[in-house]
DNA sequence: AATGAGCGG
């Protein structure tokens, strides 16, 4: 088989770029009307002729009965739309491959390098849901879910009791002068932060958070959740992993989210005998920060 | 023996 190359064979990439010493940019554009339902196209354009004057040529043509059959009536009705963009000076009926370098603009939730746009928001995310793109906020400080993240909760101060704190006197929480008893408060029991109240404050209880130690090396998350389940709700359960090795450092935590299931599970695991290991289970101390 | 990842707007 042979395949034959007409010298005067333009590949696709050059196209439009020979032309460019004529003047045919000063001509008015090509028009293309049509075709309607009927299959009837128009076209308009214009030429210099050799003589140099400005020449118009209207060709009509009728689409093939046989093409025209197959096209649905919709893709029919299409095709009497009006052009637009880089296609308004086109015959697209002659290019069944447009190429165009027309600018697309992602639409994305929001913009890389802008800033949020508090004056647009009026500073409620909550507006934004629904328009723009999904928003899913979880406020790690009070486990609410959607209308703030945790530098905006506000329950962020009081979650971390400090000396810092000044919207309430601080009493036995802080190393204060003027004596106080030194033994470990649980933190759940510390002040700064509102009790479980009514349905609305569902606070993520990390706080009643108890240490898991010697557990043996195959102990997972789901082992430590059903140990502990049976005391009661369990928000999070964690194993520490070594990240280089994949393995278990054999201590893990689990939190409550009451704080009397919490010491029950401690009065009755630890030392309770699991996997041939003797587990310690205690209060966890505050995370390091 | 040992006190945790992930984190955004």
């Amino acid at each position: 088989m042979v395949r034959e190359e007409p010298a005067n064979k333009m590949r696709w990439g050059e196209l439009d770029e020979d032309d460019s010493e004529d003047l045919d940019f000063l001509l008015p554009p090509k028009q293309v009307i049509g075709p309607d339902a009927s299959g009837i196209k128009k076209v308009i354009e214009y030429k210099f002729g050799d003589d140099g004057n400005k020449v118009k040529i209207t060709t009509t043509t009728r689409i093939r009965k046989l093409a025209n059959a197959r096209l649905s009536k919709r893709a029919v009705e299409r095709r009497s739309w009006p052009k637009f963009g880089d296609a308004v000076h086109e015959d697209v009926g002659s290019r069944l491959t447009m190429v165009s370098t027309e600018e697309i603009l992602l639409e994305r939730p929001r913009a890389p390098g802008t800033k949020a746009d508090d004056s647009k928001s009026g500073g409620d995310p909550l507006a934004q849901m629904g328009k723009g793109g999904a928003v899913l906020m979880v406020c790690r400080t009070c486990g609410k879910k959607g209308d703030h993240w945790t530098s905006r909760c506000p329950y962020k101060d009081l979650a971390q009791p400090s000396d810092t704190f000044v919207d309430k006197p601080s009493t036995e929480t802080n190393a204060a002068p003027g004596g106080t008893k030194g033994a470990y408060v649980p933190p759940s029991m510390r002040g700064g932060v509102p009790e479980r109240s009514g349905t609305d404050m569902r606070r993520r209880n990390e706080e009643n958070s108890v240490r898991v130690t010697n557990l043996s090396e195959d102990t997972r998350e789901p082992d430590l959740l059903e140990l502990f389940r049976p005391f009661g709700s369990v928000s999070r359960v964690y194993v520490a992993i070594d990240q280089k090795t994949g393995t278990s450092r054999g201590f893990g935590f689990v939190n409550f989210v009451n704080r009397e299931d919490a010491e029950r599970a401690i009065n009755k695991l630890n030392g309770y005998g699991y996997d041939n290991l003797i587990l310690r289970v205690e209060w966890a101390a505050p995370r390091a920060t």
